[in-house]
DNA sequence: TAGATTGTTAATCGATTAACAATC
DNA sequence: TAGATTGTTAATCGATTAACAATC
């Protein structure tokens, strides 16, 4: 770590990820920033300045080595030290992240589920064991949890909030749709909102239509 | 429109417009540059500027009107123009957006389903019938369908792209995980990474960690 | 009118791009 | 060595912020 490195900077780095682990699928053994700037969209220059926030990944007149790069990156992100996280709210959508979504992949292990429906309660979602909410200030008292992912209806969101603050989670992946802001305290929220992403959608979709439309 | 407006500007208009909701629902009559950016941790000139890529929707001395500037936004954004919608691949993930997503306050409307898996063609959720994938080009052809939602398989991921654009569709919302790119073509797509947003919360919350374990 | 707040221009800041010397 | 490509500095570009005249 440098100085300080930029968000977009932050942001831009599990697409690198991503775009050497397709590489790495294929076989390939080392890529170069012009190389990466056409399968990416990104200029080469960028690619160099963004790689060059951590150190010399790269080497002169060779490119990088994808594996030690991919390596790189994920250290710097941190992804090696593991997280444990919990789901809150095992609804429709806290279902499919729970059976879908790679948490290993992203450097998290998801070790329970919390919902209040007395059907799933007590049963399993794709191994995870799915307790009461009742118990939760309990089980994380007992448990080191990380961070929590928020799933559940916007009206129980600030309190949900507040109560994983005060047990210690440190990170909420909140797709409530509601933003929960916490400016002042250690704990870092990331707002899911796909409607902003489905409406962004919409917005270019209709330019393009009156483009063609002339 | 004026001229060309930054992607950054049309990424927060839709956050404007959640705010001006909550103020709306709340009772609130109108609003100030300053007001909303002690709400929404921006500059008021920052508004300010954002606004006015658009139109007049302020007046000074007083602000801005919620409810006219709600609808200005929206306008903006072509809300007003309702885009037809249908989910392909009706696994976990596309049936909790089938049930939760709210496609009608994103000026849209889901039409279809479609998925292989005998359990649920033919049968509807939340009220959207699943057909059977098989018979999505036909459907296409005869249904003017804007947007397809993508949440199946990677491995069957860029030949739908394909299958849909040929047939009309100009926009995919795109969950697979796996980037598509039609750089020249008039199809916009939105590539969502769950795993992206994931990642980079967990960068700054293991930054928070670092710097309190001083 | 006086006060408030916009719309808009100018200044600043930061991010991206270009260039090139270093070096593998 | 010659060629390629990085790391890094300098130049450019665009986005954000500040300032203030216009005006409700």
């Amino acid at each position: 770590m440098k100085y300080r490195i930029s968000e977009n900077v932050i942001r831009r780095l599990p697409r690198y990820i991503r775009q050497l682990d397709v590489l790495n699928a294929a076989g390939v053994e080392k890529v170069s920033s012009g190389e990466l700037s056409l399968q990416m969209g990104l200029t080469a220059s960028q690619i160099r300045q963004d790689l060059n926030c951590f150190g010399g990944f790269g080497q002169q007149g060779y490119g990088y080595n994808i594996i030690q790069l991919r390596e790189g990156i994920a250290n710097a992100l941190g992804m090696n030290k593991i997280l444990s996280a919990v789901v809150i709210g095992a609804g429709n959508f806290g279902r499919a992240l729970i059976a879908n979504f790679k948490f290993d992949e992203c450097g998290a292990e998801l070790v329970a589920a919390f919902d209040v429906s007395p059907e799933i309660v007590g049963t399993s979602i794709s191994g995870t064991p799915v307790y009461h909410a009742d118990g939760l200030e309990k089980y994380l008292t007992e448990n080191h949890v990380d961070v929590a992912v928020l799933t559940l209806p916007q009206s129980e969101a600030d309190a949900m909030a507040e109560l994983l603050t005060k047990c210690g989670v440190k990170g909420i992946w909140n797709f409530t749709g509601m933003d929960l802001d916490f400016n002042d305290e250690g704990t870092v929220v990331e707002n899911v909102h796909l409607s902003d992403s489905f409406i962004t959608m919409g917005y270019y979709l209709r330019c393009t239509d009156e483009k063609e439309a002339k």
